[in-house]
DNA sequence: CAGCGTTAGGCAAACGATTGCATGACCCAA
DNA sequence: TTGGGTCATGCAATCGTTTGCCTAACGCTG
């Protein structure tokens, strides 16, 4: 009893005053230095800006200016700051949920290109839920963020600042576009399983609110038709349900086989889904690749320590990530460059261990292929 | 030449050019709304903020406040708001990387949770180098941040404001530490390998920058010398490298294979190295978990789906990161309630398909077990 | 009717910076 | 001597809120 006191009282921070719990010391501002210095707070935030009329400045000033600075550690407020120049030094992400994969990659190359300019930026996610996405936008307008990035997020409404979208479709116009190439990331893996041999394909196809669905599914179609490939309506199979898991994937296998109709081959919407493909398909006792290859899409860390590891269609989220907040900046920045309508960049295929030829005359589900 | 120079001079944002973008429209703040309701800016802050001297203002004022509010869609500066309440409504995060995995498990946590308390959160990786994780402190603090959670990151100096750990170890004191029960999660691990039959056991540690290295190997220490096992100095093997992959732990692994100390089971640093483990046992032709069975730690989501699925000692990230921010909250809400040392959660084993008993008279490398 | 408590709301000072416009001193040319 | 130009610096407004203190009117009580 008072022991546990006693370990509360001293678990608190002890600063000079007895019952200061959080409060930060209250730190010296403009003000003080400008006293100290016999100088008007003026001049001081001039030297220490750089301002373009700190040219009149003798040096002499503003060497004692610096040092002071230094000695006393000023540090300069920057919400005053951010309230006088109206800027925030600050960008909003909005994402579907913070997880594992490709969110996550593209926004680490989103943080290491802000960082680099000193900028900073807020989270937001919205598990896919539309009017949680109209009240993040809102929500970090009011934080006053000069910029947005929207990562696979669908915009209902153009934002008042900068806004750059990764993997959007059909955004409002004046947002700048990051995507990739999909006509081209679909030809890439139809054509590796079409040389392997595979005819009788299977697909799973993205969530409908995953804003790549439909770019996705419209390259398979022309991969597919100009290769002379019928696309089986049997053999399509929709990932339902937003967990960012391995579930639904593997539930879509599960629908696939439950069709009975025979392939040798699946073409999977993400790396994610690939992973919970295999698993059903081991748990039907089916070998991958021997008796059916699969292709999975964005090339995560994880894909190449997969037992077996797994070729996909490699997604440079990252540098994705890195291309939108460059964007952002350049449209905030002093030069205030337009909004360019979109950036393509390019699928690159990464065969490994998934994908092999069909064995003849065997499909999925030991029917005799047709 | 006048003209122009006079442009540079006013460097306002200009409204009136063609091309808009990101342009955002003058907003309507509390003076144009008071104008338009013919009171003063501080009756109008009060009745919206709902301030105790709001009492006293009768319903009928009160109500055409907030229709007008509504009408000319009135949204409070916060910029402004927090430098007169001295409070920013944000927190700041630190962390190794953004990437797959540990950290971002427990941000997710972090992120619902300062969510429903309309907190904005900002997101600083330091990639485990020391300066950076002062410099990083250091900038959230200029931001004005009111608390600081630091995920795997060995904090040097005590901040100015609440501060909470998750996975700390020797943080400076005022701190609130939250942390996995690591003698128990060793305990499990090892317990399960020893009723299974194994007594040659390798490990993974962690690198040394890692905050959970030593205490979990403190941990592994007690729990093997508990049962009697003795840990071989060949048979350790230490993550080497900062990279978030699966590289470190494959090249772990070849260094133990490389010692030809032979083993039967392997307990990972976590499920990243693991899956690296795995990958490195494949290619030396062996087997898991017939030949040798393996222990990951953290259970990420794809854990559940590697080839042979992990068994692995799960820690409850997510809800480490709810408490992390509960706590933060706590500190810095009006109750301010005072820092409690540390909290400590629970693993769970997850017994899934990398962990079997050893074959009678054999281990790895095909060496009689002695 | 003096005095006081309540009600309804306004004034103006913060918060900590940035910045347009003065100002006063100095120098130099006309 | 006057006028104009550069130098070195200061004054004070501004960004959009919040909030301590003030006032003026009203109603009530003794």
């Amino acid at each position: 009893m008072a022991k546990s006191a006693k370990t509360a009282t001293r678990n608190l921070p002890r600063y000079s005053v007895p019952n200061l719990v959080g409060t930060p010391p209250r730190s010296v501002g403009l003000k003080t230095l400008a006293e100290h210095l016999k100088l008007s707070v003026a001049t001081v935030s001039r030297v220490l800006t750089g301002a373009p009329a700190a040219k009149s400045i003798p040096k002499v000033t503003q060497d004692r200016v610096f040092a002071a600075a230094a000695e006393m550690k000023y540090r300069p407020n920057v919400v005053a700051r951010s309230l006088r120049k109206q800027q925030s030094m600050t960008i909003g992400v909005m994402l579907p949920e913070v997880s594992e994969g490709y969110a996550t990659l593209v926004l680490s190359g989103v943080e290491e290109r802000l960082m680099e300019a000193d900028y900073f930026y807020f989270v937001v996610s919205h598990h896919h839920r539309a009017e949680m996405i109209e009240r993040c936008q809102h929500m970090l307008l009011d934080r006053a963020v000069e910029g947005l990035i929207a990562i696979d997020t669908p915009l209902i409404h153009r934002a008042t600042v900068p806004t750059v979208t990764v993997s959007g479709h059909h955004e409002p116009e004046g947002v700048t576009n990051i995507l990739l190439d999909h006509n081209r990331a679909a030809a890439l893996a139809i054509d590796h399983l079409h040389r392997l041999g595979h005819r009788e394909i299977a697909f799973i196809k993205g969530q409908e609110f995953s804003s790549d669905t439909d770019a996705r599914w419209e390259g398979i179609r022309l991969a597919m038709s100009a290769r002379g490939l019928r696309i089986a309506p049997q053999l399509v199979a929709r990932l339902e349900g937003a967990a960012p898991t391995h579930d639904p994937g593997y539930a879509a296998t599960r629908r696939l086989l439950a069709a009975r109709k025979p392939f040798t081959a699946l073409f999977a919407f993400n790396d994610v889904s690939a992973i919970g493909a295999i698993r059903a398909f081991r748990e039907a006792g089916l070998h991958v690749p021997e008796d059916v290859s699969v292709v999975g899409f964005d090339d995560v860390h994880s894909a190449a320590y997969q037992n077996p590891a797994l070729t996909t269609v490699r997604q440079p989220l990252h540098r994705m990530g890195m291309l939108a907040a460059s964007q952002v900046l350049d449209q905030i920045g002093p030069a205030r460059l337009p909004a360019v309508q979109q950036i393509v960049v390019s699928p690159e295929l990464v065969v490994r261990e998934s994908t092999c030829p069909p064995r003849a005359g065997y499909a999925v589900l030991g029917k005799p292929s047709r």
